[in-house]
Order: structure tokens, then sequence, then C-alpha cells
DNA sequence: TCTCCATACC
DNA sequence: CAGGTATGGAGAC
């Protein structure tokens, strides 16, 4: 065994990476022009509808588009108001309060973003960026994009495709296989979680990873103190959002707001949460703690994430990198695990002689371009790789699906 | 060309 | 917006 640090994950991990990455660059993704061209139709038909509403309730034509141009309308024009706290902003979370108050034209904005949004980043700009000639879109990948040894992507970014809404969905639905071939994503299930469990030792997390039940459920079940077959999906929810949140180093008000309850009741969730993880609290208390003393926080292989605003005398600086120093390691660590999962997963499709390549990764996930006649292979060879790229106290486990599109590969 | 705002993803 | 990113449009320069 190495010693682990910064020279261990520059030689062993972030080396043997690159040509992989410029591999996968080459190799490009199939894209589906004819259905971005639809898509992008589609939504400047509804564009128009949205925006001549907002016209109709607005009493007068102005840009949509400028927030500027918005924020006069609602608030000095129409006198929209939502009392001392809220600025001017048009931000989604005030355009949600607004609806609730029934100003409809709130959500007439809400759905023409999101439907503009769609149209210029990715049917209007990703159809500029397929090569006319093979029909593939070549990104750029950074292999050390982000401060915790996370990639990046650009030109087009594919780590942003749409998936949450059903609108965003139709694009990734554009994202396909060539006649004979599959697509498969194979993605980390709960990773970071997984990776809190392993280095904080904390048997109550452990245990949910080792019997292999639902995370969410089985943190309900603990914090709500009923079982697990009991625990109803509102508790679920705030359960998620808490092993969520915790990942972030969140506290208490933003809690509160994520799950739309109070301050104090956000606090005796948490409260709750650390009592029945024991070893949770005390980790992240010495992670914020190695920071103080180091400047900086270390990942699984020990890449070292600097946080020199751990001495900020400015308040809000130096909370924000006790909460980068709860973080950086888990997300640093998933980095890591990929990273060396990834070159494996070449050299095993290459000695097997097989044709399926690695083509897309997207921080916990990996997208492969895989012939019929090999997806019974390749499959399991692959969620093995990367099950196994590294030993934790606790199993990782990934999901791998399959289909003629990135949509139903999911 | 740059910053700000807003919003897409993990 | 709670950790990490990239991008498009508006508007200032």
């Amino acid at each position: 065994m190495q010693n682990f640090g910064p020279k261990y994950v520059y030689e062993n991990i972030e080396k043997p990476l690159l040509p992989i990455l410029t591999e996968m660059e080459r190799r490009g993704v199939l894209v589906d022009t004819n259905q971005l061209g639809q898509l992008s139709q589609e939504f400047a038909t509804r564009m128009a509808t949205h925006e001549n509403r907002i016209f109709e309730l607005a009493g007068e034509q102005f840009n949509v588009n400028s927030p500027k141009q918005l924020g006069e309308i609602l608030f000095d024009k129409l006198k929209l108001d939502l009392g001392k706290k809220k600025k001017r902003s048009t931000n989604v979370e005030v355009m949600e309060l607004l609806a609730e108050q029934g100003h409809d034209i709130a959500n007439e904005v809400l759905a023409y973003r999101s439907v503009a949004k769609l149209r210029s980043t990715y049917t209007e700009a990703l159809s500029q960026q397929v090569n006319p000639k093979t029909g593939r879109v070549h990104t750029s990948y950074n292999a050390v994009g982000a401060a915790t040894g996370r990639m990046s992507s650009s030109d087009p970014n594919l780590q942003n495709i749409p998936i949450r809404t059903e609108d965003g969905r139709k694009i990734r639905h554009a994202f396909i296989a060539p006649q004979g071939w599959q697509l498969m994503s194979a993605d980390y299930s709960q990773i970071e979680l997984r990776l809190l469990a392993h280095f904080s030792k904390s048997k109550g997390l452990q245990e949910a990873f080792l019997q292999g039940v639902d995370v969410h459920a089985f943190t309900a079940s603990r914090v709500f103190n009923v079982e697990l077959p009991d625990v109803t999906s509102d508790q679920r929810r705030i359960a998620k959002a808490v092993n969520f949140g915790l990942v972030y180093g969140m506290g208490a008000t933003s809690l509160a707001k994520q799950i739309g309850t109070t301050r104090v009741e956000a606090q005796e969730y948490i409260g709750r949460y650390f009592t029945r993880y024991d070893g949770v609290k005390d980790y992240m208390e010495a992670n914020k703690q190695f920071c103080r003393d180091h400047g900086y926080v270390e990942t699984l292989f020990g890449r070292r994430i600097h946080l020199p605003t751990i001495h900020s005398n400015n308040g809000g600086l130096r909370a924000g990198a006790e909460r980068a120093a709860i973080n950086a390691p888990l997300q640093g660590s998933n980095a890591d695990i990929i990273k060396l999962a990834m070159p494996k997963i070449e050299q095993a499709l290459q000695q097997g002689g097989y044709k399926t390549r690695m083509l897309m990764q997207v921080h916990d996930e990996l997208v492969f371009e895989v012939p019929q006649e090999e997806v019974k292979k390749v499959q399991p060879l692959i969620t093995n790789l990367m099950e196994n790229a590294v030993k934790l106290e606790v199993p990782l486990k990934v999901e791998a699906g399959l289909g003629t599109n990135w949509e139903d590969a999911h």
C-alpha cells in the first residue's frame, strides 16, 4: 500500500485518467438533431403563448428575459409585494411565493422561463454543436474543473443535461445509441452518504447500507422512532432532505426552508439525526478542526482541498469554509473513486475485446455505448468494476440501466 | 468583453 | 438557495 496524498492522486488517479478523457471527447455522443429541432419548435410556440399571457396580465409588452424590466413590471407597476423581507428578486423562490398568493403572472413567468432555458441552452445551442458529419457532440472535459476534484464539462456541458422535468427529459431522449447498439448508464447509488457512513464510522448509518434498505426511509424510521414499514411518505421526504442537507453542512434555517417548517422543528430533526447516527456530528467537527489546523481537508486518497477562508474574520466566509470542509471530502472522494474506476473499465473492455465504449461521466454516473450482443457480458463487468474500485466499511452499489436513448437508460 | 441574474445538473 | 459546476441573455462599458 502506497502513501496516500497529492502525489498519489496525481500518479495513480489523474495521470491514468487523462488519455481516457481524450478518447471520450473524441468518440462523442450521438444526438438526434431531428428530435431537437422538433422540440425547439414546440418550445418556441409555448414560449410565445406564455409571453402573450404575461403581456396581457402586465398590460404592456416588454422583454421577459430581462430581470430588470420584469422587476419593474411586477414590483413597480403591479405593486406586487412579499413584505419587507424579500427584495426585488425575480427568481424561482419569489415567483413561487407570488404564485401562491394568486398572481397568475408569476406562474406564467415560471412556465416561460423553464421552457426558454431548455430552448436556448439545449435544443438551440446543443444542435449547433453537433458535428454534421458524424451526428455527434464532442464535449471538452476538464479533469480537475472543480476544487473538490470533480471534473467539469464544457462546449457543450454534458453534465447538466436536463432530467428533472418532463420537458427536460425530452432533451435527454435525443441522446441516442447507433442502430444495433444500446446506451448503458451506470451510476453509484447514494455514494456520498455511503462515504459519510465510512468516514464517520457511524454504526447507525452503516447499518442502513449493510442491510441494503432505502437509506431515506431507514433514516426516517430512526429520526421519527417508527418501524421501517410504518414510515410515511412525508417522513421519508423530510429524512431525505436531512440526509441531503447534512452532506452540504447545512444548518437549521435552510433545512426549515427546504421542508417548509419552522427553524425550531428543523433543529429538532437535526438533533435527533445526530443522536441516532452517533459519530456523524463528531466526524463533522473533526473535519472542521482539521481544516483549521492545516488550512485544507483531504479525500479518501489524500487529495487536498485548500480552504484559506477557514481563518477569515468575515463570519459568512468562515461559515462557508466550514460547510465546504464537511462537503469537500465527500464530494472529492466520490470523484477519486469514479476516476479510479474509469481506467480499470477501459482496460477491461480492451482486454475483453469488446466494442463497448465509455462516452460520458456525470460525477457519479458513467454512460456507455454497448453493441446489443455485448450487453449481457458488459453490464455485470462494468458494475462490478465500479462497485469494487475501492473497499470501504460499507458496500458500494451501482445501478445500471439500458435503452436506445439516455432517458430510457435510467 | 465583462458582470449579474437566473437556472440546468450532481 | 446548502456543497460543486457551466451557460445564455441583458445590460454596462
